[in-house]
DNA sequence: TTGTATGCGTTATCAG
DNA sequence: CTGATAACGCATACAA
């Protein structure tokens, strides 16, 4: 393997030199960084960043904490989009990223979760999907131990900066949005898991539209899980005029439970997942560019790890209506 | 942050002596074992694997390099479980991985890609989703300069295993099936895309499969696309008996097609993804467990780590059929 | 069985 | 502006 020995010696400067042409110091002059990036050319020479990192003591290096759905792969996307969008940024900041996930830590404490971390060099985490009672995890950020930027969920501090779509707002809008194109007042909202801050968010969201536009809202637990969001609908959808579902793939289950029962009601979902084009029926939802959040997260993060201070993104979200015809090629 | 020179300090032995420890060196006695143990617990040592990876020279550090489907996210739920099972075998090997997409090095020459790979202190790489015609990919395995194993391709030499299901006798049990519970021999089989060795192997197993059973076989080229499989169905299925499908996306496309052309002819798929259950009728698809695949790819690089010559690993399959009742949860 | 010394490939701090 | 040289944290051949 050839050395950043090898380069000084081919271009006749010192070892240091080598250095500061690659790291683009200042006070180099013009031939000898010309003499250097020709032998670098000639030897062709790549750095070894792991001797980098030892010497520099920073890494880079990040790790992207995401929740595998073992059972509901039809949401895949969204965490396959999470990956793609934080690998790009990563890949743009010069940041090496590691995919972790939380079956992986999800038995340690903040000690043994610190000493994983950090036994791989991580320097700074992108956390998605974190539930609200996670305790452990909490406390990681509370330790300030790392630099992380949660996902939908709103903690910051020094060391960590929030990051995501405004929920209540978006909530609020895809409802108020298939209300209005419909008729009726009593809405079927079914609501994700009970420990998730942008449930919380969408419930508020819900019950301010409710007040305002003096809807009876009725509100059952679907735990993001379609068959629960089919066995409420079956249930409750029948003398409801409007059916609000927290995620795509409740109001899928929802809408399927209606066709079953061979009853309309307009639905609507949230997140834009590709699975609401197959459906059948077309529904209003929120589509979130979750590729376009993780990359911000990451870039978030970047921020993070040179000095800047925690903070609150809000990022944009749009209402669309899926079909078929708009998602097959 | 601790060392491993705190820890030889605070157990009062050298510092070669903590690292036999921590490398389960033989020699070391059952006495100054339990000094070092202790002294890493009251520390919380954490060995620095950047450090390591330096003075050992062996990264152990591993690419999943994969394909993403900008369009078609409806089978992301395929890489997400390449990723899946790749990262748990990855953990078990105490391998450390990281992902690339295609898209990364796809205008890459062999150079190029090479010199990128070892900045990244890569050692192996699998390969997802190889094209047949990947002339760079190609001369990256001949180099040999890194261990790879190829899944679903039949590359093998000294540095590199072949891993995957045998898709021409899933092709051939798949569409017997479906012919053997249906009538008919009129048989249109939508193939996927042109460059890739796994269409050519199912392509064979239908024309043996035709040879043997005297069907009449009509072959149409799908590109794995959802809309082409759905013009090519619109087209001819209507005076064939029985519509073979490549993958699943295709065969959704195709059944899309009879469903809107009204008219009921069987189809099959191939790959087992959610998505086929959503589509309103049973299909028979060949079910890979993805997850599995891809550790195993982990489990035989690891072993081309190790020292061992490529060879070529043969994985199971199943055949299935899916409907909503199965799989929402 | 344990300790000493050297080197891995960089970066960073000085002195020149 | 350039060049020695000392870290960085660990592994390992070799000496004891």
């Amino acid at each position: 393997m050839v050395s950043i020995r090898d380069v000084a010696k081919e271009a006749g400067v010192a070892i240091s030199t080598v250095s500061k042409v690659l790291n683009n110091y200042p006070y180099v002059s013009e031939s000898t960084k010309k003499k250097v990036t020709e032998a670098v050319e000639r030897l062709n020479f790549v750095p070894n960043q792991v001797a980098a990192a030892l010497s520099s003591k920073r890494s880079g290096r990040i790790a992207l904490l995401l929740k595998l759905n073992m059972k509901t792969q039809a949401i895949d996307e969204i965490d396959m989009q999470y990956i793609s969008g934080a690998l790009g940024m990563a890949r743009e900041k010069q940041l090496d990223c590691i995919t972790v996930f939380y079956s992986v830590i999800e038995k340690m404490n903040l000690e043994e979760m610190t000493r994983y971390f950090t036994s791989q060099s991580i320097s700074g985490i992108v956390i998605f999907g974190m539930d609200n009672d996670d305790k452990v995890l909490q406390k990681l950020i509370e330790s300030q131990t790392f630099k992380i930027v949660v996902v939908d969920n709103p903690y910051v501090n020094e060391n960590t900066s929030a990051i995501g779509i405004d929920h209540y707002q978006a909530q609020y809008d895809v409802a108020w949005k298939t209300i209005s194109e419909n008729t009726g007042n009593k809405i079927l909202y079914i609501a994700g898991m009970r420990n998730s801050f942008v449930t919380e968010e969408k419930i508020r969201a819900m019950e301010d539209l409710s007040k305002k536009k003096k809807l009876k809202l009725f509100i059952r637990n679907g735990d993001f899980s379609e068959l629960k969001a089919r066995n409420i609908a079956l249930r409750y959808a029948k003398n409801k005029d409007i059916v609000v579902c927290g995620s795509d793939l409740m109001a899928i289950g929802a809408m399927k439970a209606l066709m079953d029962m061979d009853i309309f009601r307009p639905v609507c979902g949230f997140d834009g997942i590709i699975l609401m084009g197959y459906v059948g029926k077309q529904m209003n939802t929120v589509k979130q560019d979750f590729a376009n959040v993780s990359a911000e997260a990451v870039c978030e993060l970047n921020r993070l790890l040179s000095g800047s201070t925690g903070r609150n993104v809000r990022l944009p979200h749009k209402l669309v209506r899926m079909k078929y015809e708009d998602i097959i090629c």
